[in-house]
DNA sequence: TCCAATTGAATTGCGCGCAACTGAATTGGC
DNA sequence: GCCAATTCAGTTGCGCGCAATTCAATTGGA
């Protein structure tokens, strides 16, 4: 291939990823809409779905996220009344989110939407699989170092 | 798969979507950089490289962005020195973006780009068509309706 | 030839992402 | 026990993305 073909648009991997990422997100918004929440707002819900109490750092850790992102949204949640934020009493410098019972509320409300995104996809769910796999490895080749 | 289960993180096709897109622009960053370029405005770049002269809406037809995103883009890449933004004359409505001789020049610069980033994908040649190609299904997918 | 509907770009407002920096709390080497 | 180095959250500033709106130019039907 020439290095004219190179920077052809419609051969770039990162092109498709990008609006990919995107299209997946607009997908998501009139569904979140309901919950009266944003994509990246979901993605710290689900963190705390599975693990209530999380300091800044560690939903950083799992999202890749860094506080410069998650500050602002933590607050914006805390607003929403979906969780508290407190300095942990152990380590004065870190500060951990914790679910109120109306956060913890809105999980029976989210449970319909991985399903219906799914769906949305059309794909079965052994592509989705793969798919997830194979997008996880190249986040992995691209992420480290 | 249990409503519970569908929910974990771990197992969204989304999230691995949002970490590969976010560490793919992490990672042309700073070759872009060399370039005084961001990511969005590599795209549009790409674009101007390909065909040269392209109306604000022509570019959001390809790039899937909207006249939001693309103005304040545009002109700043104006100010870069990489494009002259004017009215057409044929519809006053609309804008045409066309490449100075610096902008032009930059080509030769970013020609070295995508092999650099194919490297870092640790990918074959054949894993990433195979991959651009079902991301780009998936895109469509989520698009459409 | 009107003029209502449509189109195209620009603007406004908001929520990310992220780099760079600040400041307070903690740690670890001596 | 001291203090330099590190860690953690927060802040600032900027560039997207995108919804919603505005406004001018064009189109198309009566």
């Amino acid at each position: 291939m020439s290095t004219e073909d190179l920077l052809r648009l419609d051969l770039q991997l990162c092109f498709p990823l990008y609006a990919a990422s995107r299209a997946m997100v607009q997908a998501y918004t009139p569904l979140l809409a309901k919950l009266g929440l944003t994509y990246p707002q979901y993605l710290v819900m689900l963190v705390l779905w599975e693990t209530d109490g999380v300091t800044v750092k560690e939903l950083g850790e799992k999202l890749y996220l860094d506080s410069g992102t998650l500050t602002p949204l933590l607050k914006r949640l805390e607003t929403l009344g979906m969780l508290r934020r407190e300095r942990s009493r152990e380590d004065a410098r870190s500060v951990t989110a914790s679910l109120t019972p109306q956060g913890k509320a809105l999980r029976r409300k989210a449970a319909a939407i991985p399903e219906a995104i799914a769906c949305r996809t059309g794909l079965t769910l052994e592509e989705l699989s793969r798919m997830r796999r194979d997008v996880q490895r190249l986040f992995e080749k691209l992420s480290k170092q």
